[in-house]
DNA sequence: TATATTCCATCTGATTTTCAGATAGAATGC
DNA sequence: GCATTCTATCTGAAAATCAGATGGAATATA
């Protein structure tokens, strides 16, 4: 084997090189000194390098001691952070969280969890997809992912459990140019119907043709929600949007809220929920997730 | 010792999960398969985590192991890179080179050869240094660098060692509006005394005073080439330079050779050279800079 | 279906490595 | 000049490592 180096070795080399003392390093390695000074003597030699000055009392470092010693404290935290990582999956921490979200769900929730994940669990990865709609359990459904957040009163598929989340506060809007923001008061269902409702329709197959709130008989579906966002500024049409995605826009006039007989003007709250599979409920990453979603404020 | 991981263990884990047989790997690795298999076996205990799920013929991998894979590989990486520049360091390889440079050498070169050198040497970290005129050879001297280029006839310290490198073309120049700029023909000493000659001065006070080709009883010194190349620019005085760094500003007008006694219209070149301790001369990658240099075009 | 091959886990004994304690020489501090 | 502290080296005991053998199971071949 080419690999003659040890693990103890390098770790030698460390503690005497930040001990600057044989004797502190094996005091502090709580072994002998005589096995720090083999160790060492042993390691240069395979290296071929002198790694430490023996000219006065204290050894000290050698210039391309100091080069390696950088190398080896990489090898090292490497080494630590495999330990770290072992020792949390041997609790029971998944390898990695694979989590699917619904578009509605407000984006600056999710990427306040992430950051916060990324915190809370340095060693697991958190893999994130958005999805449209029911579309969000698919990947839950086949294993791919371990958990969704998913909107809307769709029927749970078989197998997967849920959580509630807080709902998300759906509006009606349209372009302040668009004739139906001029309307006063709940726009009936024969005016509605006059226009271009666009409409979010998801992009898997699974459950084909599951559309909510769509009142126009004219509609255009689209299987993106900044494809959507871009029309409806555009004017092309009106249609349902999450609060917190339009919120400025509302608030600086580049759209309007509509009242429809399903959806007042203070919007509907479409409810919102966690789901997995029971057979492999979410372990401690997972579980932490899903609570710090729950405490998401719903816009 | 909390670190019960072995290296070999390491070794072996990443060449079964290659391989995707034990068997497979310890023909690889020139070792029985019972060696792989107690080693993986008692790298899974250690860690309390299964790499390998053993239900098929073949083990694969585990999500667990996937993840952990990846941390063993980056520890592998970097053990193999220590021992590169282990390798490197016993043959002789410096293990750091800490180089000098003169302004007045062209930027391009230095560039180019700092480019090619971390091809070359990736082992070895390269620490450039710029100086002015004789200051080059102070850090030399006191063994903080173990190279540099400087410029100039001037003396040769005790116990340093030099090679000739390409002279650097030195031009004499000033703005377009200065009153030199119009002059036709050489300028007489008279002339260029009644003008403020802007003289490039060295930091270090070790050979305090020491300037070439002052013919102006007013100087300016400044300490910076850029300093002087913008005082130059903005026409507050006349001075030489090193063609490379004004060539652009020639051809685009913003500045204007002059003829001076010393320094034809066609420029003076400056001899350059490389010097190092005789005592401690140039290892590999030194030797290859200083020949990379002397290839070097002058201007 | 029967046979051969391939693979992994486990056991065992021999080899090698590792390690602590002891000792000696050298440098430093008092 | 003495005591302390350091490193290098030696030695025997303890421990880990490894190759080979064996057995059971899965897969490929006939």
């Amino acid at each position: 084997m080419h690999d003659r180096l040890s693990l103890d070795q390098i770790r030698t080399f460390i503690a005497a090189a930040e001990e600057g003392s044989f004797s502190a390093a094996a005091r502090k390695l709580g072994r002998a000194q005589s096995a720090v000074s083999d160790l060492v003597r042993r390691m240069e030699e395979q290296l071929g390098v002198a790694l430490f000055d023996r000219a006065s009392r204290s050894p000290t470092l050698t210039a391309a001691g100091r080069l390696l010693l950088k190398d080896a404290r990489v090898i090292g935290g490497a080494v630590d952070f495999l330990n770290f990582r072992a020792k949390g999956l041997s609790q029971g921490l998944e390898p990695e969280l694979c989590a699917v979200i619904d578009v509605y769900f407000p984006f600056h929730a999710i990427t306040e969890a992430a950051k916060h994940f990324r915190q809370e669990f340095p060693a697991t990865p958190l893999r994130l997809y958005v999805e449209v709609l029911g579309g969000a359990t698919e990947p839950v459904l086949d294993g791919r992912a371990s958990l969704a957040v998913v909107g809307g009163p769709a029927p749970l598929p078989e197998g997967l459990s849920s959580e509630p989340l807080n709902g998300v506060d759906i509006v009606m809007v349209a372009a302040p140019d668009h004739p139906l923001a001029a309307y006063e008061g709940v726009i009936p269902q024969s005016e509605l119907a006059r226009h271009v409702q666009l409409v979010l329709t998801e992009r898997s197959n699974r459950s084909a043709g599951l559309e909510y709130g769509v009142m126009s008989p004219t509609t255009w579906r689209l299987a993106d929600l900044y494809a959507k966002h871009s029309f409806l500024l555009g004017g092309l049409g009106w249609g349902s949007m999450p609060l917190h995605a339009v919120e400025r826009d509302l608030a600086e006039g580049r759209l309007t809220r509509l009242a429809t007989p399903e959806s007042p003007i203070t919007g509907r709250i479409v409810p919102m929920s966690a789901v997995y599979r029971a057979s492999a409920p979410p372990g401690p990453a997972g579980r932490w997730l899903i609570d710090r979603l729950k405490g998401c404020p719903s816009n």
